[in-house]
DNA sequence: GTGAAAGCGCTAACAG
DNA sequence: CTGTTAGCGCTTTCAC
């Protein structure tokens, strides 16, 4: 591999000249970067990321960290940050989280062993305990996603969660439904708690009551969402209509509705938060409260490449984006 | 950031040792491996991976390069890699080619940047010109999963790609459809290839042709599946049945028939290579012929940790996996 | 603009 | 086992 000592002796430049020129961080001639771009180019160059990293304490890596890559959901969010990091002239590592606290706490340990430059995370709890953790672990630039974390002082980009649950609500109470039961996922999650707030304040401003006993836990997981579902669906007086909190426990959903041999709309309304690409192939298509995903994970991006390239300190803002309810086939007027 | 000075210092070791006890490079003691240990867990040591990477040559990273992470195949794959290498002390990188060649280079580019001690390729094309290139840029341990290049040794992970395309045919053809539409990828990929290949054959061993007027390319994309579905349906004599040889391009068929507002089974059948983790939720409940994806990525990613450890030279075998027809709604007897 | 030199944290080699 | 040393490729500083 050709080094920064090859360039410069074939440029006819001082080794310190060859490094000016690439990071631009000392005046060159016109002339000088010239000589020195053609010898680049020549000899195939590329700076030694280690290296750098070593002499700099910092790579130019972003570390991404999602509950689960085959969640589309996320997939999405990782291509999108590829796209941009790249441009930028980063490189990301992205990992999952499973859903495990401990996990999350693993990964960011090796994203430090690996001094990246910044992190994205998107959190398994939000609890102060946990945001104590993150403080002790975190020491670069970071970006909430969708959850928040007490006592951490990052930016959060995420989806107005309480309007999020009320449009759906809103949506079912529209067509007439009552007893609704709801998928929910996991106590300690802001996503969890904001989305379940947003669902009473629909009720309340109808002077309606959620019925606590047709919410049921589910832990954003597709499989505890297919027992859930059952498990509301077997009940004495079955809710006419069911959300859920997350894509996979919509899915979960959907396939208990398929092994129970229901069908909805008719059997039973569905309507859930987060979209579907997919929608369009899917029995039944499905009614949802669509995030604007792609914007989110561009703003979060352009938020941390900020901060790590300004040294600027994080406002601490939660940014707050508009859900969009995708009104399909899966809700239907409750039968009187 | 405490160093392996700290650690020396605080276990009363040299710095050698701490290092030897962490590699296992050199005999130690049983009291001083403890006490080196102990002296790490106190003062939270952790090793500096640049500076490593640096003396070493090589990260302890491997690139993986898929086209679309946001296609369910390649997340899995994804997914599965990293439980995998994280177990074996490895991180991972993960880019997606978009189906692009040029793109697939710069990726290569950016993990030779990284010194990433190998990769895991799913190649954009098969032919020697782009082998030779590979040959090239690749100067660490590859395996190559899904098309194969040609004039590179690294070793294949591989489907049985010609009897997948046989196994959907005879299907189709069991069931009396012999006007049978192929929706297929791209000239010059070994899937596109060797799948369409199996196709002739099934139709071959029944004494039948398959009729070249009905395949139409695709790119492996699922908008151009989409346009090719809506051409052969609009035909005046449309097939009875249609396959495709990837996933996405049969999501861009079933949402072809929504849009013409086709059922299938009742107005065409339809079955592709690749099975979906969703198939329950989906209208038609797809007919497809699976790959053991988890088995064949962990074969994988064991073939390059064993080369990248042991310095052993590939094989340059193809090792193929058996493909599966699972049978499910959307294919029906042809109308006599 | 040059050229020399220090040092990031680690590994590996060597003499004791 | 210790203690020392060189050096991986780069950035940055400093005197010129």
């Amino acid at each position: 591999m050709a080094t920064i000592k090859d360039v410069a002796k074939r440029a006819g430049v001082a080794i310190s000249t060859v490094s000016a020129v690439i990071n631009r961080s000392a005046p060159a001639s016109q002339a000088v970067i010239a000589r020195v771009e053609r010898a680049i180019a020549e000899i195939g160059y590329m700076p030694h990321r280690a290296a750098q990293t070593l002499r700099s304490g910092q790579s130019r890596v972003i570390g991404l960290i999602v509950p689960d890559i085959t969640n589309p959901h996320f997939s999405t969010v990782a291509r999108v940050t590829e796209r941009v990091c790249m441009a930028a002239g980063y490189m990301t590592f992205v990992y999952n989280t499973g859903e495990d606290t401990d996990h999350e706490m693993q990964i960011i340990k090796m994203m430090r062993m690996q001094s990246v430059a910044g992190l994205i995370l998107i959190s398994t709890r939000s609890d102060a305990a946990h945001g104590a953790r993150l403080m002790a672990e975190i020491n670069v630039p970071a970006v909430l996603m969708g959850s928040h974390v007490q006592g951490v002082p990052f930016d959060v980009i995420t989806l107005d969660e309480v309007r999020a649950g009320q449009l759906a609500i809103r949506h079912l109470l529209d067509l007439g439904h009552r007893r609704i039961g709801v998928i929910s996922g996991r106590t300690g999650v802001s996503t969890h708690e904001e989305r379940l707030e947003g669902v009473r304040v629909a009720f309340a401003e109808r002077g309606l009551r959620l019925d606590e006993d047709l919410v049921v836990p589910a832990n954003f997981a597709e499989g505890e969402a297919f027992d859930a579902a059952r498990q509301l669906l077997n009940r004495r007086a079955p809710p006419t209509a069911i959300m859920t909190l997350s894509i996979l426990m919509t899915v979960g959903l959907m396939r208990s509705l398929v092994a129970m041999q229901l069908t909805s709309p008719r059997d039973v309304s569905i309507i859930g938060i987060d979209d579907f690409d997919w929608a369009a192939i899917m029995n039944p298509q499905p009614c949802a409260i669509a995030q604007p995903i792609v914007e989110m994970t561009e703003v979060a991006i352009a938020t941390l490449l900020d901060q790590i390239e300004t040294g600027k300190p994080p406002s601490g803002r939660r940014l707050l984006f508009e859900p969009k309810l995708v009104v399909r086939a899966s809700c239907a007027p409750v039968l009187v």
